[in-house]
DNA sequence: GCGGAGACCCTTTTT
DNA sequence: GGGTCTCCGC
């Protein structure tokens, strides 16, 4: 076997990691550093030269990108097929115990996932009967808190209002939301952690099984862990209590967690990430070897330079200094724009000129703190007639046609769905009203039935309007005749069949529109992707069905639920694979993992980035600046970082300071572009009165425009210079359009042709 | 039951 | 400014 060719490509830093003797190990991989490489390379490594079996080797990430690109590499590096290892999330791999372990976990055995979506429905409805405010207590909080304390580890019964009216009745919402989704078999992200580490907790004989399968844990991104998912690593890797009376009498461990992270990227602590995790893991694995990966493969020097720079402004480090090899490359460009228009444009025109000197679109990625931003980009870029693609937003499985076809599906895999249940009972309308709804829920709530089993009831009991009940039967009838006529069927057919005969396709028919058409387009997609789906399921499970030692944990479930548990915890792609070469427009959260040839990062202005809603907090605005670190090193070779002095934000235009980040960054690595005030000097000074910059026709205004001139613009249409601001290149003229209404453009980008 | 008008909100997001 | 949600009128 060849094990130069898993040692060569590597410095010593990453040799030293994938070579670790047996043990605890803890790896501060610098962005750029070769993290991926790293595990990719230890698990061929335990596979290859220590002789693991791959059924001994459990790999986890946080997105299902990751899974799937670790997956690949392995394949690529190893040339055997991943399946038979387990690497997967947090979520899909706690998703795969509970449905191997349902009946020890206590959950049915056709339970289902709730996404977020449907987990917000559940918890609004729960408030609406009892009767709680939305204004006081906003659903969306609500569903929030009961995350954070899941996250936690905590369920109702461990939590106290302590007198506090507030809590109490959030408690009170967790509460009875818990009892919803036990009763209509339904598991939410959160809970599919915390039931995975209940189930550790509770059944030790299920632990000892998996200590003993698992005895090399790798986990990426490990700075993103929260309470829970922690918590559970450390049952799993040997380290708790439950094990003195299990499996090992005494203190030696027989797994082996090989950590991999860095504290200066975690971003998430908004969402319970903590980093402390990595802090504490020498703690709690005495013996840990730490290493750090630090030299850096992917920026320039002097993007380095100035991320190291930027990131020494925190406190809470465990201290890293990336370097390179490579030259200092280009200084960071800094560009004080107008306003957020300006700001675009010139972002769009250094595009340009990046493709006219043979650079392709997708290697510029523009980011931003927030979504709201994205707009002002997409239209500058239409205007260039440059391809784009925005990252973020809907997914697949997340549209409302799509997750309507889904809930029907839902309810033929298990009637007691009560989210599914309400999501459809009336869609497409059939004469289920609001009050014949209210009657089951009541029912369903008196008796502490499904909705299901209450519409039942109402039916058998006719105690409401004909029309009503014949409704609701309808309904119910429906669902039972769908069952009856698919059961058996291949999943594509029942997919395609559900979709007919639930009448989606004629609702959704009847609007002509382009977004009927769109909706149509995707229900259809769907039966494709449920054909897509029992492919890979069966190349999957086919290979899986090798020498599993446990015979526990092979999942033979039913190819339904387990498309529908697909479907909630891979929402698929944002836009379809759009392969054209497109400009890359993205949260500066988004962006983690990947890298650009060249990086704009956007409206670095103070209450923007770092945002006024973590401004005062010293940990946010940490976990700020690390967001800013985040976004430097994903460049390559070229970065430039903007702001506008003036940006009008929700409707309300709004003078700006530039981001304190920006100070932050050493002198001798940046090129001011535009120096801020350089060129637009207020008007008041500039031109004594606005009648100056507002009339007077024949005046000359830059560019060889004329004011009152007749002039046209690609996009606005022909307009009348009404004024200018400001001299040469970054000259802003006003322009009323006839149709466009009133604009300010710079000159420079503007490309008006005078008439 | 649907569509229009008005109120309301507004960081980041994966699973 | 804009997207979402609710309410009200037809």
């Amino acid at each position: 076997m060849d094990v130069s060719r898993l040692i060569d490509p590597l410095n010593s830093a990453q040799r030293a990691a994938v070579c670790a003797p047996a043990g605890d190990v803890l790896v501060l991989a610098g962005a750029g550093s070769g993290k991926t490489r790293v595990l990719v390379h230890r698990i061929a490594w335990l596979i290859q030269v220590e002789g693991i079996s791959p059924y001994g080797i459990l790999a986890v990430t946080f997105t299902n990108k990751a899974a799937g690109e670790m997956r690949g590499r392995i394949e690529q590096l190893l040339g055997i097929p991943s399946h038979s290892m387990w690497v997967g999330t947090f979520h899909g791999i706690a998703h795969r115990l509970l449905r191997a372990h349902c009946r020890e976990a206590g959950l049915p055995e056709g339970f289902q996932i709730l996404d977020s979506d449907d987990q917000y429905r559940a918890v609004r409805r729960v408030m609406r009967e009892i009767g709680l405010d939305e204004s006081q207590w906003p659903p969306r909080q609500v569903q929030w808190y009961i995350n954070a304390r899941k996250d936690e580890g905590l369920r109702p019964e461990h939590l106290e209002d302590k007198g506090d009216i507030h809590l109490k009745h959030m408690i009170e919402v967790y509460r009875r939301y818990d009892a919803l989704c036990r009763r209509s078999g339904l598991v939410d992200f959160a809970e599919l952690l915390l039931r995975a580490h209940e189930l550790w907790l509770q059944r030790s004989d299920v632990l000892a099984h998996y200590r003993q399968r698992f005895q090399h844990i790798l986990v990426d991104e490990f700075q993103d862990t929260n309470g829970i998912q922690y918590a559970w690593l450390r049952l799993l890797a040997g380290q708790g209590t439950v094990e003195k009376t299990t499996l090992e009498d005494g203190p030696a461990r027989r797994q082996h967690l090989f950590v991999v992270g860095d504290d200066d990227q975690s971003i998430y602590g908004w969402r319970g990430a903590r980093v402390e995790n990595i802090q504490q893991f020498p703690r709690d694995f005495p013996g840990t070897l730490t290493l750090r990966l630090e030299q850096n493969y992917r920026s320039t020097g002097n993007i380095l330079a100035a991320a190291n720079a930027l990131i020494a402004h925190n406190s809470e480090r465990l201290g890293k200094q990336l370097w390179t090899e490579g030259g200092d490359g280009e200084p960071i460009h800094l560009y004080a724009a107008f306003n957020e228009l300006d700001e675009a444009h010139f972002v769009t025109d250094q595009i340009r000129l990046w493709v006219e000197q043979g650079g392709q679109r997708r290697e510029c990625a523009i980011l931003y703190r927030s979504n709201a931003q994205s707009r002002v980009f997409e239209d500058a870029l239409i205007h260039a007639g440059m391809p784009y693609r925005v990252y973020g937003g809907l997914r697949f499985f997340e549209r409302a046609e799509i997750k309507d076809a889904l809930a029907y599906l839902r309810l033929l895999a298990n009637r007691h769905d009560d989210a599914a249940f309400e999501r459809v009972v009336n869609t497409p309308t059939r004469g289920v009203g609001e009050r014949t709804l209210a009657a089951v829920r009541e029912y369903a709530r008196h008796h502490d039935v499904a909705l299901w089993q209450a519409a039942d009831a109402v039916i058998e009991e006719k105690s409401l309007a004909a029309r009503a009940i014949n409704a609701l039967h309808g309904f119910t009838a429906l669902i039972e005749t769908m069952d009856a006529d698919s059961r058996g069927l291949t999943l594509f057919d029942r997919v395609e069949h559900t979709v007919q005969v639930s009448g989606l396709i004629a609702h959704f028919g009847k609007d002509r529109s382009e977004k009927g058409r769109t909706r149509l387009e995707n229900l259809e997609e769907l039966t494709n992707a449920a054909r897509q789906f029992v492919h890979d399921f069966e190349a999957a499970t086919t290979l899986d069905s090798g020498p599993d030692v446990d015979g526990t944990a092979s999942t033979s479930l039913d190819p339904l639920s387990e498309f529908l548990a697909h479907a909630a915890l891979e929402a698929g792609e944002t836009q379809g694979g759009a392969w054209e070469d497109c400009v890359q427009l993205m949260t500066l959260h988004s962006a983690k993992g990947l890298e650009f040839r060249q990086v704009f990062i956007c409206g670095v202005e103070e209450g923007l980035f770092p945002h006024r809603r973590s401004a005062e907090e010293p940990g946010r605005l940490e976990e700020e600046r690390r967001l800013c670190y985040v976004g430097m090193t994903r460049a390559m070779e070229k970065l430039t970082l903007a702001y506008a002095e003036v940006r009008r934000l929700h409707g309300e235009e709004n003078y700006t300071q530039p981001s304190r980040f920006i100070s932050e960054l050493p002198s001798e690595h940046i090129e001011e572009v535009r120096l801020r005030g350089s060129v637009a000097q207020p008007m008041s000074s500039a031109y004594p009165g606005r009648t100056r910059t507002t009339g007077a026709c024949g005046e000359t205004a830059p560019d060889g425009l004329q004011l009152g001139q007749r002039v046209a613009h690609e996009k606005f249409g022909e307009g009348v210079v009404l004024g200018y601001e400001g001299q040469g290149r970054h000259a802003r003229v006003h322009v009323n359009f006839e149709d466009a209404g009133s604009k300010w453009l710079v000159v420079e980008y503007a490309r008006l042709t005078p008439l």
